[in-house]
DNA sequence: CAGGATGCTGTTGTGTACAACATAATAAAA
DNA sequence: TTTTATTATGTTGTACACAACAGCATCCTG
């Protein structure tokens, strides 16, 4: 569905734009812009720029081969969804996530996760549904070779495949939105916890919901969302005494 | 609370900007930019400007006696948050709610509402009271000289009265961001619509609201508002035969 | 030796000129 | 007259130079 390369795909950009770029470039900005928003998120929610780092406005530039000032567009979004803050003179610094702005996220994701199967769920199409064996096949194999990384891959796209299954796009975005938020909080703390473990439980959230999904039941596959979230949830309440601290 | 004056409060930013401005210069920077960004979504929502609007950014920032770049920091978030669609060579559209969408985003409006009495409900002030009482008396003002745009600006005053019933930031934020994708849309069909009626419908919510309020009872007041959303969208959709069109 | 002022360095914020683009008016050709 | 090419105009997108700012090291002064 959708890619996530972390390399070489902004190469492909820079060729794109000074090689045989004879289409509609306005499209070929838009894109360019998506793929950079992308691919700064990621790299953000898999903690390649943990909390409070510093990132160089004319580092990312010179990276993406562009200038300063369409960067600072895809900077200005990062920061509006509440990923990065800009402050002057000092940097651009990859915010955290406080402990109480972490537990209302993870109430809110449980209801919403619920709404899924509530407001426009829509059937199953045996892409999806192969979508799903697909990821339950990346789990099986997680399990037998752990890492943390994988595992934080194989979430964001069981989310995403999760998406597929209301037609409601504000609860698409929404819930996105506040995914990204938590993502890599949850990375951070899944490398203190039990990771086999951990990784068994998802393995078995995702056949249940692939057993769900296959039988059409999206309301069912929403409820067994919705209590995984608040588990991993307790989970995470219970190993994590600590917290990072962010203004 | 929050102020929503659309003139003469840019000019106090001018005279600050250029005049005795000794204290920080980053946080007048700031506060520029929020107002600067309230000022125009509340134009946008209050039907000042219509959706399918051209802005001109050359115009905007002459307005606020800046320059494009700050600027278009500005319209950046309101195109993140969905109000604005900046074309190349075109120009920046006020965006259209198609009927799907609306659909889409009252049903999302409606459960969040109802989250608000769920998650971190926060016991009612004397402050908080003393705000719905005075919501209410301009409820009765309002019947006795029905108008649009007061109506509208009693509408956005009581969602933010509302959103002080919980704690939980990110549902504030998150029902903030599709109150203001929709209340223009519903502020356009309003005037097709018996105001009169509405407006008494609406006195009738904010009453019952802060008699809930007043007795502590925040979950009562997130069904009452939950109910009237229903049934708002049920009267919205009777009067409502054509709708908007955009990409 | 201690304390504070001062310059140095790196960062984001702003202004401005120009490029890329879309649209509509206009002129030319069939 | 119709159609097509072209020019004119206004828009957003981009690049770059500089200003404003924060943090740190340095140096001066007591």
């Amino acid at each position: 569905m959708r890619e996530y390369e972390t390399d070489n795909d902004y190469e492909m950009a820079r060729a794109a734009k000074s090689g045989g770029g004879d289409e509609t470039q306005v499209n070929a900005s838009r894109e360019r812009f998506q793929r950079i928003y992308t691919l700064l998120r990621n790299r953000i929610c898999l903690l390649d720029y943990p909390p409070g780092t510093r990132l160089s406005e004319e580092a990312l530039a010179a990276e993406f081969g562009i200038s300063r000032t369409p960067l600072r567009r895809v900077l200005g979004w990062l920061e509006s969804q509440g990923l990065l803050r800009s402050v002057h003179g000092v940097g651009t610094i990859v915010t955290d996530v406080e402990i109480d702005a972490f537990v209302q996220v993870y109430q809110l994701r449980m209801e919403l996760a619920e709404l899924v199967g509530k407001l426009s769920p829509v059937p199953p199409t045996p892409e999806t549904i192969g979508l799903f064996r697909e990821l339950e096949r990346r789990g099986s194999e997680l399990q037998q070779k752990p890492d943390p990384r994988a595992f934080a891959q194989l979430n964001i796209d069981f989310f995403h495949g999760l998406m597929r299954l209301t037609e409601n796009e504000p609860l698409r975005e929404i819930s996105e939105r506040l995914y990204y938020q938590t993502a890599r909080i949850w990375l951070k703390s899944i490398s203190q916890m039990n990771l086999a473990q951990e990784v068994a439980i998802f393995a078995r959230e995702i056949a249940e919901v692939r057993t769900a999904v296959e039988i059409g039941d999206v309301s069912a596959a929403s409820h067994i969302r919705r209590s995984h979230i608040s588990m991993s949830f307790v989970r995470l309440s219970n190993t994590k005494p600590e917290t990072a601290t962010q203004a």
